[in-house]
DNA sequence: ATCACGGTTTGCA
DNA sequence: CTAACGTGCAAACCGTGAT
């Protein structure tokens, strides 16, 4: 019997969590930047409409965006992630098998469920999340991930649909219909360099990746190409996982707000992304190896001369304490800074990564028995998850961090945080 | 000739 | 007025030295 897996997937997430707050930007071209406000990375239909593009820099399209009074917000992470957690939870109660996949979209599985009412009962889902939370959400469903992420895709193209598109209550016929009709480079895993090398061997729509046998196939694609191939063929490859498994590697990397040239703001933001990093690590009870560091000029500026640099730094001991992170990585950036350059981002990447039950000290360390995470580290996570975020920081980080991303047009935490809520209502 | 390993690049979301 | 372009992760790749 086929699988029933559903994938939910909020519509434009970023700027439909700002509608709801926020009833002014409804029915208007709305943008939603990314960090730095950088670039687009949700975008309203009537933005969509005037032509702004995924990921499009703020700059390229701000003659566009004045012309046309679209309105452009800052990103704001903690009411996006807490609406997330608002929506999984309630989706929760829908199926014990969840997987949450990203801010905006999970998997469920319905397998068993309502042979022939699933689509009415999806779509029963979609009315009870727009609401209780005020967000509109289109649901996949198909015998594998694979296409229920596809089914996803069309429910949302297709307004016909209503929300839902389901593939197992389709005929044969009319699935393929839609296969034929979608470009290979749709598919989830199949992006941008694959869709062109499969056009090569003669394989545009999915339907022509459905139908091509994956034992033949050209030793140039991977593993996981196949993989997709069979899961569009209602053959599971990839299972919903019931557990996140645990990084190998972590990253926190930031552009500044300004480009920076002193070796002390340099300085206070690594230290600012090795706690972060830290925290990520502790968090999924681990030690880190290895920590690296990076700095580098923008990318992008042809006019004055560009320096990158990176150094990887092997610990003696595996470890999740922030200062002691933190005393490497500054040894570390002192080797790689040089003076004399406008930096744009900086970024700590922590690898060799192990569990923290796991754990071996050297043979001829001074500490005796397993180390346990210290209780300094402890007592800061805790005092941070308890009273707020920032009411501990490492002073290395810096008071007044110049350097600190830009964010012009940021929304009020409107369900995290009560000065933000007091703000609000006196905005109103 | 083959393997394990690390560092680097690529690709995707 | 100016200048202004994200982040995180894993898989794939590739050179190296060891066997």
């Amino acid at each position: 019997m086929n699988r029933s897996i559903a994938l939910v997937d909020c519509n434009n997430f970023y700027v439909s969590c700002e509608r709801v707050f926020n009833p002014k930007l409804r029915n208007k071209p709305v943008v939603v930047l990314s960090n730095n406000d950088g670039c687009a990375v949700a975008r309203s239909e009537e933005a969509k409409a005037l032509g702004i593009r995924m990921g499009e820099p703020c700059f390229q399209f701000k003659h566009l965006a004045r012309k046309h009074n679209i309105i452009t917000c800052s990103s704001n992470y903690a009411l996006y992630a807490d609406m997330s957690d608002r929506i999984m939870s309630i989706l929760f109660k829908f199926s014990p098998s969840q997987e949450i996949y990203s801010i905006d979209e999970c998997f469920l599985d319905f397998t068993g469920f309502r042979k022939n009412g699933l689509t009415a009962y999806a779509q029963e889902i979609c009315r009870y999340i727009q609401q209780q939370t005020g967000l509109p959400v289109c649901i996949g469903i198909g015998a594998s991930k694979t296409l229920a992420k596809l089914a996803n895709y069309i429910a949302k193209k297709n307004l016909v649909f209503q929300g839902v598109c389901n593939f197992n209550a389709m005929s044969i016929r009319e699935q393929n219909k839609w296969l034929h009709r979608i470009k290979v480079g749709k598919i989830w895993g199949i992006g941008k360099k694959l869709s062109p090398k499969l056009q090569q061997i003669g394989v545009y729509s999915i339907n022509d990746l459905k139908n091509i046998n994956p034992r033949r196939l050209d030793l140039q694609f991977s593993a996981s190409l196949k993989k997709t191939i069979y899961e569009l063929n209602n053959i599971v490859c990839f299972e919903l996982e019931g557990t996140t498994a645990k990084k190998k590697q972590i990253t926190c990397s930031r552009s500044f707000g300004v480009l920076i040239t002193s070796f002390k703001s340099l300085e206070q933001s690594i230290a600012l992304y090795v706690s972060r990093a830290a925290e990520k690590l502790r968090r999924q009870n681990s030690y880190t190896g290895s920590i690296h560091i990076y700095i580098c000029t923008s990318p992008f500026n042809k006019k004055e001369s560009c320096y990158e640099n990176s150094i990887n730094i092997p610990l003696p001991e595996q470890t999740d304490d922030t200062l002691t992170l933190i005393q490497f990585s500054l040894f570390g950036l002192r080797k790689i800074y040089q003076n004399g350059y406008r930096y744009q981002k900086a970024g700590v990447i922590l690898s060799k990564i192990v569990s923290n039950k796991k754990y071996q000290p050297d043979l001829f360390s001074k500490k005796k028995g397993r180390k346990k995470s210290s209780s300094l580290m402890a007592a800061l996570d805790q005092i941070n998850t308890l009273m707020g975020k920032k009411i501990l920081i490492i002073a290395a980080e810096g008071i007044t961090q110049p350097w600190k991303m830009r964010q012009n047009n940021m929304s009020p935490r409107y369900t995290t945080n009560w000065n933000d809520l007091i703000v609000a209502s006196q905005l109103i």
